[in-house]
DNA sequence: TGAAATGTTGGGGCG
DNA sequence: ACGCCCCAACATTTC
């Protein structure tokens, strides 16, 4: 191999240099590398990133540029159809192969599949690698060859499986070619929103290589209370690794054995059901759009707008859910728990659709996966892959008792509510008018009323949805 | 990765 | 001392 031979690197759901099989490969060839990012939302289909992503992308380019140039490189920024822009770098800097980092949205693999043959019918050297899951979506199959519709078998297949393999430290440096390629601006990718609603964000998270790696080494010293605390909201003993895994700053290899080494095993569980999103999602692509049990495809969601817009803004009156849906809204970002509450809240108690809720996250969420948002909320439906069964029904002020007990989570984010004593905090509206008074609380004004009777939409939802016929 | 309804048990108060 | 009731605590079943 002709050590000035020119190769590209295609970044794009693995913004990060550490671990990053395509970068190594193009590494390895010992010759000038270009890396190239290319925006063009026009490929996902329905699924364009949504707004917060959009905010997260702009600052992980802004971190990749600086791990890039810190390993003496740069990066090419460009917007418009992948297989144009792309042969554009390579006819400029005279590059001879194309690697990248596999994508698995439906979308993106036909179109991924077409660049790829176009390439080689270039004569380009073009290869693909993992550099997102443990184990590929094909690579796990049940015993008669077919895909796996429940976690607890695809898991146990996936532990027999060899480990996945261990992460590659970066590449030393990566010399640049004698022609380079213009880049556009970050800014003329228009990614920031136009109004500033994402100052919450910023607080919050640090997007990039950096800010992924300092969320893990934190998550690792705190990872042997995980199985215990992971369901309490208002403690911070989950990892928060979600949008830095699903921009791919972290490397899933890198989380996997420092797990292990630490030997969380209940998280490490959970990152098995990352990989078990993506494979649903591989073997049934319709899921994002409809239903994955056939029985739940006519089933009659309501239309309420005005409910739906209530549950959106955290005006419902069950405090565990207000105060998840405005964690989401000022952070990007809802604790794992709280999502099953609110997703339980919209499709049962509200009867509006999982779709709806599915729409909303991926529009507000910065770790919004089409993989892992259709599983979460088919499930919370009830007509998805190891889907809840239909009766079961999350009672909020259980939920909130059960795991916010000592309030925190509601006080943090529904701070009208702060002064209510714990016994009332997660039923404001059965506490007596002496209390509600006490605590600066006026139900219907300051806090709203519920929007709904649980116990009389629960057993709506029983009946509604104990018809449907298999 | 639930909750409510129903059933069972066992201890304490009390006539 | 005994039976009866109450009810909390736990277990089981049902939705």
């Amino acid at each position: 191999m002709a050590d000035d031979s020119t190769s590209i690197v295609w970044f794009r759901q693995d913004l990060r240099v550490r671990d990053n099989p395509a970068l190594l490969a193009a590494a390895s060839r010992g010759g000038p590398v270009v890396p190239v990012y290319i925006w063009s939302p026009d490929d996902h289909g329905d699924w364009e990133p949504g707004g917060a992503r959009k905010w997260w992308l702009h600052h992980s380019l802004q971190s990749l540029r600086e791990s890039l140039a810190n390993l003496g490189s740069r990066l090419v920024l460009r917007q418009g159809d992948p297989l144009e822009e792309l042969r554009k770098v390579i006819r400029y800097t005279g590059g001879d192969a194309v690697f990248w980092n596999r994508r698995y949205e439906p979308d993106l693999i036909g179109r991924d599949k077409n660049i790829k043959q176009a390439l080689k019918n270039d004569g380009l050297d073009v290869k693909s690698f993992n550099g997102l899951l443990m184990r590929e979506p094909w690579e796990v199959q049940t015993n008669s060859g077919g895909p796996y519709k429940v976690f607890t078998p695809f898991w146990k297949m996936c532990l027999n499986l060899p480990e996945p393999e261990k992460p590659k430290p970066a590449p030393k440096r990566l010399p640049l070619p004698s022609r380079w390629p213009a880049s556009e601006s970050l800014d003329s990718l228009g990614l920031l929103p136009r109004i500033d609603w994402a100052s919450g964000f910023s607080e919050k998270w640090t997007p990039g290589e950096g800010g992924g790696q300092e969320k893990l080494r934190r998550f690792i010293n705190v990872s042997a209370d995980y199985a215990d605390r992971r369901d309490v909201p208002g403690d911070e003993a989950t990892s928060r690794l979600s949008p830095h895994l699903h921009h791919g700053e972290v490397s899933i290899r890198d989380v996997y054995h420092r797990a292990k080494q630490h030997h969380a095993q209940a998280y490490i569980r959970e990152l098995g059901w990352r990989d078990f999103a993506y494979h649903v999602l591989h073997h049934f692509p319709h899921t994002p759009q409809a239903p994955l049990q056939q029985k739940f495809a006519d089933f009659p969601w309501r239309d309420d707008p005005e409910r739906l817009t209530a549950w959106q803004r955290g005006r419902t009156g069950y405090p565990i859910v207000d105060a998840g849906m405005r964690e989401l809204w000022t952070t990007g970002w809802m604790h794992n728990r709280v999502r099953m509450i609110v997703a339980s809240f919209l499709v049962k108690d509200l009867l509006i659709s999982w779709a709806e809720g599915a729409r909303w996250f991926w529009d507000t969420l910065v770790d919004a996966d089409l993989a892992n948002n259709t599983l979460g909320w088919q499930w919370a439906g009830g007509c998805g892959a190891d889907a809840a069964p239909y009766f079961r029904v999350f009672n909020p002020v259980l939920q909130g008792k059960k795991f916010d007990g000592d309030g925190a989570y509601v006080r943090r984010w529904c701070p009208e509510l702060s002064r209510l004593p714990d016994p009332h905090l997660h039923a404001p509206w059965e506490a007596p008018p002496g209390v509600l008074r006490e605590a600066g609380v006026q139900l219907g004004e300051s806090y709203p009323e519920p929007i709904v009777n649980h116990q009389r939409a629960r057993e709506q939802a029983l009946e509604a949805l104990g018809s449907v016929k298999s």
